[in-house]
RNA sequence: GGGUAGGUGGCGGAGUGGUCAAUCGCACCUGACUGUAAAUCAGGCGACUUCGGUCUACGGGGGUUCGAAUCCCUCCCUGCCCA
């Protein structure tokens, strides 16, 4: 593919992606938006949290609303009024957390993953070519192949298998990427990543690597789970997972993750990141504090339950030092679990915003460490 | 004044002789959350405890019974209806 039109002055560590809604240079974290929302903000709060590129999600917006009806919109960048890039996950991951976690909900073929519908019991096929088609219809900047994740505890010999179909999946995604933008090309064309899959299996991993290098992507996902079944971070596996790699490409954790662990993934050398994390826990009370004067090597932030009762009389703001939107207005702690305790969503949004600011000043120190070095 | 329904844990509300320290909901407390089936979910929620139990509890008081939140008497209080 294209790189030296794609990263047109990419070294090492520091790749500048240009896209048609503006570049991005690594790293960089993208909250999700799964369903063209990044719950309860709106994109204007978003950027001003400091984030660059969002995650919406195939398989949700192809159940609601439709892909026809976000491109009778004009797109996805449109629909939401997100004029920066966008990244579409492929709903791979949807066949992972519904179907193999819940084998009621659907099954999945060598056509492609077969989903009973959450919202209304219908039966959707998902197909690689099917996923392509609706990430073209969201007219996003970079998609992801469809793939098909396993949980970790997953047999060897399911693990291969899963391999070996996310890699024919891969080649059917790369296929029908191609003749999509022969027949209708563009003047900065999607980016396009395959998914690595193996579990903790070192050689299932690379292989599927090599496999998908072979085929050839702008960039490469690291798929599944990065902790074992304890939640221990598989140091070895994603540090050769990211080797497996070339220099030249993106290296894209998927659903990664807490702050300590894209700190780890990003000094294994990944450099996307994604995660809903920040927002889902600043909904549920959880507040990402920086501990001032720890470099992020170290023990850099910890992470309260704002929610709790200790709180309740404390007036101090969540971070003296951040410039989020609950900080810089000065709203103490206290009156924050109060909103929370009181189901009032701007406790919520609060935290939510705070947590987003957190990740993207994380994501700016990351930066200015590879120029330091 | 007469009649009637009722008083149960912070609140609402089950239970109508033993398996009741008392279903359930709300509130409250704690925790979890990693390509979002998540503004969700899990646990706790009388006191003390060596975690085996012990004690105090269903408006107050008295009684029946081996045993009472549950039955009887009495007092207090509340809602509704009639005067």
């Amino acid at each position: 593919m294209h790189k030296e039109i794609l990263f047109p002055s990419s070294t090492g560590r520091r790749k500048i992606v240009r896209t048609a809604h503006g570049t991005l240079e690594t790293p960089f974290f993208m909250p999700d938006a799964t369903m063209a929302a990044v719950r309860g903000i709106e994109p204007q709060a978003i950027h001003e949290a400091g984030i660059e590129a969002i995650v919406v999600n195939t398989y949700h917006l192809f159940l609601r609303p439709g892909a026809s009806r976000i491109a009778h919109f004009g797109g996805v960048h449109e629909f939401m009024k997100w004029h920066r890039p966008i990244l579409s996950d492929s709903g791979g991951y949807q066949v992972y957390s519904l179907i193999h976690k819940h084998p009621d909900s659907g099954n999945v073929s060598e056509e492609g993953a077969v989903f009973r519908s959450p919202l209304d019991g219908s039966t959707k096929l998902l197909t690689p070519e099917h996923s392509i088609d609706i990430q073209f219809e969201l007219g996003v900047d970079m998609m992801v192949c469809l793939d098909d994740p396993r949980p970790n505890d997953t047999s060897r010999d399911d693990l291969a298998r899963a391999v070996d179909r996310t890699i024919r999946w891969a080649a059917r995604c790369k296929a029908r990427f191609e003749e999509r933008l022969t027949k209708h090309p563009q003047k900065i064309r999607p980016l396009l990543f395959g998914v690595i899959q193996g579990g903790m299996e070192a050689d299932l991993r690379a292989r599927c690597a090599e496999a998908l290098v072979d085929i050839g992507f702008d960039g490469y996902g690291f798929g599944a789970r990065h902790l074992d079944m304890e939640g221990n971070f598989l140091e070895d596996i994603v540090r050769e997972t990211a080797k497996s790699i070339p220099d030249s490409s993106l290296r894209f954790a998927l659903g990664i993750g807490t702050p300590s662990d894209i700190v780890r993934s990003f000094a294994l050398g990944w450099d996307m990141f994604d995660c809903v994390i920040p927002t889902r826990e600043g909904r549920h009370g959880r507040a990402f504090l920086r501990n001032r004067g720890v470099p992020i090597s170290g023990d850099f932030y910890h992470a309260e339950n704002i929610s709790a009762e200790r709180f309740s009389e404390d007036r101090s703001p969540l971070d003296p030092f951040c410039g989020c939107l609950a900080c810089s207005a000065g709203f103490s702690r206290g009156y924050i679990r109060h909103l929370l305790v009181g189901k009032e969503p701007l406790g919520a949004r609060l935290l939510a915003i705070h947590n987003l600011f957190f990740y993207a000043d994380l994501l700016r120190e990351l930066k200015t460490s590879i120029e330091a070095s």
